[in-house]
DNA sequence: GAGCACTGC
């Protein structure tokens, strides 16, 4: 079950009697689950949405005396969900918040001595583990929402996996019960996966939803552009010819969303104009926009019901699928599509593309019509679509993002065979060996894939190696205060607003070049830095950030990341291994060393024209992305460092600073000691013994090197097509590109 | 001359 679906059934039992809370499905299991609990060290529970089994169980295990020796954990993916539910269970035991129920979230532990029943994110039980790898504190953990199968929850199975076969735990494995909370489809595999352990099923309470096959979208359409209209098209016909009920429509990002809402709301008004002349009542449409980064008091509109005689029209990313439950909801247009980040690991890049859905999140999404009553899904693909487009299952995120943290964390858990650790999905090889490479390159393990004192120091941080890096060598030299708000600032989701009129959007423009400006519009983390100390000295932050288009809840969140960030590092140098320095120079040379010292994998050199080329053994060609404040300075500059690279019409790097080749020159060698496939050894915790091979600068290329060139290059020296086809996708998408056109190495 | 889905420590 969901965060959302927890928070609707608050809301909806909250008015009524204990005895719907008897009522639910998995009353009647009470005696059976308690039984399989005790009989066996691993249980998976599956059941739907609503069979009540997130806030039942672990009192049915309470009450049956398993908190006696320990206490009952739970994990949720989400912060939100994690509290909620503790708030529900708190009050079904009539208990205060904190006391016998508790939750633990990042920046709010609400637990104490006497918590029995503590909810908590996946990550918090993760950190928890690296302090007390037994878990003794606790009697029983339960992992809710395991289909969702996000990365901490899928390394918690390998570890309680490897938990259970390990000889040395003794007792201790005899006292841990692990129960494994799912939504039906993906339990088979968790089964086998943890030795075929039993699945004890809950029937749910859902309503019967219909499907049907638009046939807008077919197989050919798979990097089709126009879906936007279909969808549009879609939603009209429903709200002509069905009964009411509201509206929940799927698309992929905020751009798509606002056009879709323009369109939709100029056509609503014209069905109304229409049926007005031929004096017939028909009820409007209530156009709501929902996505991630619109401000929270927006997000809270679509919550209300739609006035009388009104049909309530949710247009929503992905966040209406997990994150946010929209209430009544009878009918739901799929556009088939969703916007996914994944990991190249070959060029270190990540690739934020749309791709089709798969068939088990479109049954999710289908699923939202069936709450409160029978629903109907429309598909805007066809029948051909389903069957030939999209794939099973989503692939888990394990297998689609850098594996940095998480095999530090490994290795900080003693876990060195990294290649061999029980995954439910392992990540190809190349992914971990990558992992570890660059783990290698700042110095968080050695040669023979050992944590470092150092990795030891950065494993502390919730931040990726490369800033925590930065931040170390910062704090070595006094001056962390550098450093600790850059960090936070770079942790949160991105702070400036881009506002949908033209009107506000130049004058947003505007106010962030006045910010850049302010630091000699030469570095854009500087500008990070400037925002956050300006925002945090200003006599009102928040009208400060209204005032420079500058995301208010992003800046809140950035300043708690700062404490937090603060207090670790109290903690950490009061350590003697912490590192000393002497560092004496100018403020701005100072954030820009520091920055070199995590950052030398991002190096890029300026090669021809506004082409770069990366300095870290793939010398892939990237260009300034045009948010940056360096943005048309290129001809200025030569060496830069930037914080990350994103692929779309072509591969740009964003926030970006000019550095000198001095600063980065004894570093650069470390990029090319290791060759990836030399440490499948180390990853396999075997020595090995690899020739150091010594850093080779490129010559820098004549103005002669054009743009064209250089992408043919980086096609053929990456042997990786996945790059610019991603690139293709995107320009096909948004029609510059047609559909089989050859054009893939021309530059406009 | 673009345009970032979502979540977590």
């Amino acid at each position: 079950m969901s965060s959302g679906d927890e928070t609707r059934k608050l809301q909806h039992q909250k008015m009524s009697s204990d005895l719907d809370t008897l009522q639910l499905p998995i009353s009647g299991h009470r005696e059976k689950l308690i039984n399989a609990v005790k009989k066996y060290p691993i249980l998976i529970v599956t059941g739907e949405t609503g069979s009540g089994k997130t806030t039942q169980l672990p009192q049915y295990l309470h009450q049956a005396g398993f908190a006696k020796h320990g206490i009952i954990g739970v994990t949720q993916p989400r912060r939100v969900a994690a509290i909620t539910v503790a708030q529900r269970v708190s009050e079904e035991m009539n208990c205060q918040l904190g006391r016998g129920v508790g939750y633990q979230v990042r920046f709010d532990d609400c637990t104490s001595e006497d918590t029995v029943i503590k909810y908590m994110t996946d990550g918090c039980l993760m950190r928890e583990i690296l302090a007390d790898s037994k878990l003794s504190r606790y009697s029983v953990v339960i992992l809710d929402e395991a289909h969702e199968r996000s990365l901490n929850t899928d390394i918690l199975f390998g570890l309680l996996k490897q938990f259970f076969h390990r000889k040395c735990h003794g007792k201790r494995k005899a006292t841990l019960k692990v129960v494994v909370m799912s939504a039906t489809l993906e339990e088979k595999k968790l089964s086998e996966f943890f030795d075929s352990c039993p699945v004890y099923v809950i029937p749910g309470r859902t309503y019967p939803v219909s499907t049907v096959f638009c046939n807008l979208i077919g197989p050919e359409d798979k990097e089709s552009s126009a879906y936007v209209k279909d969808v549009v098209k879609v939603v009209i016909d429903l709200h002509t010819n069905e009964p009411a009920g509201d509206i929940l429509v799927f698309l992929t990002g905020q751009i798509e969303i606002e056009k879709a809402c323009d369109l939709l709301y100029q056509k609503a008004e014209a069905i109304d104009y229409n049926y007005d002349m031929q004096d017939r009542s028909l009820e409007g449409l209530l156009i709501l926009p929902l996505y991630g980064s619109m401000p929270t008091e927006q997000q809270r509109k679509i919550f209300q019901p739609a006035p009388p005689g009104l049909r309530k029209c949710v247009v929503a990313t992905n966040i209406a699928a997990t994150s946010l439950t929209v209430n009544g909801i009878r009918y739901v247009v799929d556009s088939g599509f969703v916007k996914q980040l994944s990991y190249n690991s070959r060029v270190s890049m990540h690739i934020l593309e749309v791709v089709p859905i798969s068939k088990s999140e479109a049954l999710q999404r289908a699923g939202r019509a069936g709450r409160t009553s029978s629903g109907k899904c429309f598909c805007i693909y066809s029948k051909e679509f389903w069957k030939k487009c999209m794939p099973e299952f989503t692939v888990p995120e394990i297998r689609r993002t850098s594996l940095t943290s998480v095999i530090l964390t490994l290795k900080c858990l003693e876990i060195h065979d990294v290649i061999r650790f029980p995954y439910v999905d392992k990540p190809e090889e190349r992914f971990i060996l990558e992992a570890l490479k660059q783990l290698y390159q700042c110095d968080a393990i050695d040669r023979r894939g050992q944590v470092t004192t150092l990795g030891k120091l950065m494993i502390e941080f919730p931040l990726p190696p490369s800033l925590t890096r930065a931040l170390i060598k910062a704090a070595s030299f006094g001056h962390e205060s550098i450093l600790l708000p850059l960090a936070a600032m770079l942790s949160v989701e991105n702070v400036f607003i881009r506002p949908g009129h033209p009107d506000k959007q130049q004058a947003a423009i505007l106010k962030h070049q006045e910010l850049a400006t302010k630091v000699g519009s030469s570095n854009d983390f500087a500008t990070l830095l400037h925002i956050f100390e300006e925002c945090k000295a200003s006599v009102s932050p928040s009208s400060w950030c209204r005032d420079y288009f500058i995301h208010w809840r992003a800046l809140k969140s950035a300043f708690s990341v700062e404490t937090q960030l603060q207090d670790i590092l109290t903690r950490l140098k009061n350590n003697k291994d912490f590192p000393v320095e002497q560092f004496s120079g100018s403020r701005s040379e100072l954030l820009r060393r520091c920055l070199c010292s995590g950052y030398f994998m991002n190096v890029a050199r300026r090669s021809a024209g506004k082409v770069f080329c990366t300095m870290d053994g793939h010398g892939s060609v990237v260009h300034i992305h045009p948010s940056s404040t360096l943005f048309e300075q290129e001809f200025q500059l030569d060496w830069i460092i930037f914080h990350e690279v994103i692929v779309t019409s072509k591969v740009y790097v964003r926030i970006v600073c000019p550095i000198r080749y001095e600063w980065v020159k004894d570093l650069l060698p470390k990029l090319h000691e290791i060759d990836v496939y030399d440490l499948s050894n180390v990853a396999r915790h075997e020595m090995a013994e690899e020739e150091v091979v010594k850093l080779e600068i490129p010559e820098r290329k004549d103005s002669a090197d054009s743009q064209e060139g250089a992408w043919g290059k980086l096609q053929k020296r990456n042997d990786d097509r996945s790059i610019m086809d991603a690139r293709e996708r995107y320009l096909q998408r948004r029609g510059i590109r047609k559909k089989g056109s050859e054009t893939a190495n021309q530059e406009p």
